[in-house]
DNA sequence: TCCCTTTTTTCGGCATACCTAAATTTACGA
DNA sequence: TCGTAAATTTAGGTATGCCGAAAAAAGGGA
């Protein structure tokens, strides 16, 4: 018989790892549709493969993942909620340290990495008054309400637009913060507005025109840069009508 | 032969456990002067004594405590040098959840228990600098420099002065939460001024004088609170010399 | 000086979360 | 359909840090 005894706080009592797992099954879903492999977590965890199979038996064990031997790893209702309390967490920590403590946004991700373990529900929820409930963190990403609703944006990658879209950046993933400091260095933030040139000939780098008006500029990009930049359509949508 | 390999950053790559250890060794003697014994260490920490034993055991290995067995534990330098560092991290994190996360001050002491192991020394200073480098914690309790320099000042338990004694409280002991807010809802918080009348008949709790002039009243105080309040003496000392 | 109580240490075990190496299963191309 | 390479799981082992029980040391009173 399963161990339905897990009552709802959902958090607490979950080890920092139990909790990072199934941040990383969650997070690999967030802006694809595939279901992660054990492979794919041991890779983003940075750890063996057979710790993944040793710690996806105990998520099973602990009803916040379903797994088949040999099948991809997804989770249930409970991991997801438990995932969402961690990102909410996360996200809102990497805010804080930008807007409260100077930190720029390439040095906040791993700090937050250990502190989403350690405070408490009442530590997030004042932190999230006192910064004013945002919506998303420093790289767009975007920060779950307190009752686990979250509105995830449509967007795609730099790299795979054709040549003549245009966009805003609403989201840059924070996996690389060399690349952070990179994009900084070229003045590319959230809401820049890109327009897709094209790629220069044999398998160059992408070109792409960055900013408006008269602060408007053509730059290469490279395959990495161009797929951690996540482009919203500015075509309208059933968000945003337009009104004659 | 001893292992002589601690390079000097004495906080990074020790354990939280071995830093509640060292840090609890510290406590013990901050304002007494003898040294600790295991089983006080063992009650301090809510462990087994046997734990201290092995934990003490791998203290003195990393150069941090000298113990002779069957006898008390003292720090090494190095010990003291990350004693101090911890408890600068505790203060300063109680200080910054009372001052800009509005936490009462019953609250905040398991919190940076915590967090103090987690934090970065990038965190730790950025906090200092946000909170304007104060030079003790919502206890009283004084705060580390970064350069390991502190200073305790000269105070007795209240339960301990004789009648006719003033002061001001300088210090409370967090230790017990409970203790903090029946002090509170009495109105007794750091700086208050205090004379001492005397004992009730019979073993009877300590009535002292609190607050100065129109909002000075009489109070009956039970043998935990009069330990829990530390007195500065009013007559002046060498830092504070009378002039003419 | 010699018990006998208290304190402290040692010993064997447990839980977590890793690892490497050896099975096992799957899936794909011949 | 078969065979093999890749993915995954299992087996066995390490490091921490905790526990209870048993052994050893300390020390105070008679
Ligand atoms: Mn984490
Ligand atoms: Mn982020
Ligand atoms: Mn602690
Ligand atoms: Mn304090």
């Amino acid at each position: 018989m399963p161990p339905m005894n897990r009552n709802s706080p959902a958090l607490s009592s979950d080890s920092a790892s139990v909790q990072d797992y199934v941040k990383a099954i969650y997070a690999s879903t967030e802006w694809r549709d595939q279901p992660v492999t054990s492979s794919q977590l041991a890779v983003r965890l940075g750890v063996a493969n057979s710790s993944v199979s040793g710690m996806v038996r105990k998520l099973v064990d602990l009803g916040l993942a379903v797994h088949e031997p040999y099948s991809a790893i997804e989770l249930t209702a409970e991991g997801h909620r438990l995932a969402l309390a961690m990102v909410r967490r996360h996200r809102l920590l990497e805010t804080f340290l930008v807007q409260e403590l100077g930190y720029a946004w390439d040095e906040v991700h791993d700090e937050a990495e250990l502190l989403e373990h350690t405070v408490s529900d009442t530590f997030i929820e004042r932190l999230a008054n006192k910064l004013g409930h945002p919506e998303r963190d420093p790289h767009g990403d975007p920060i779950p309400a307190a009752d686990g609703t979250v509105d995830v944006p449509e967007a795609n990658q730099l790299g795979r637009l054709d040549p003549g879209h245009t966009g805003h950046i609403i989201r840059i993933s924070d996996a690389n913060p060399d690349l952070l400091r990179f994009l900084s260095a070229e003045r590319i933030s959230l809401d820049s507005r890109v327009e897709v040139m094209g790629h220069r000939p044999f398998g160059g780098p992408l070109v792409v025109r960055i900013g408006s008006a008269e602060h408007l500029r053509e730059l290469d990009l490279g395959d990495e840069a161009a797929a951690a930049l996540w482009v919203a359509n500015d075509t309208p949508h059933e968000n945003c009508l337009l009104r004659t």
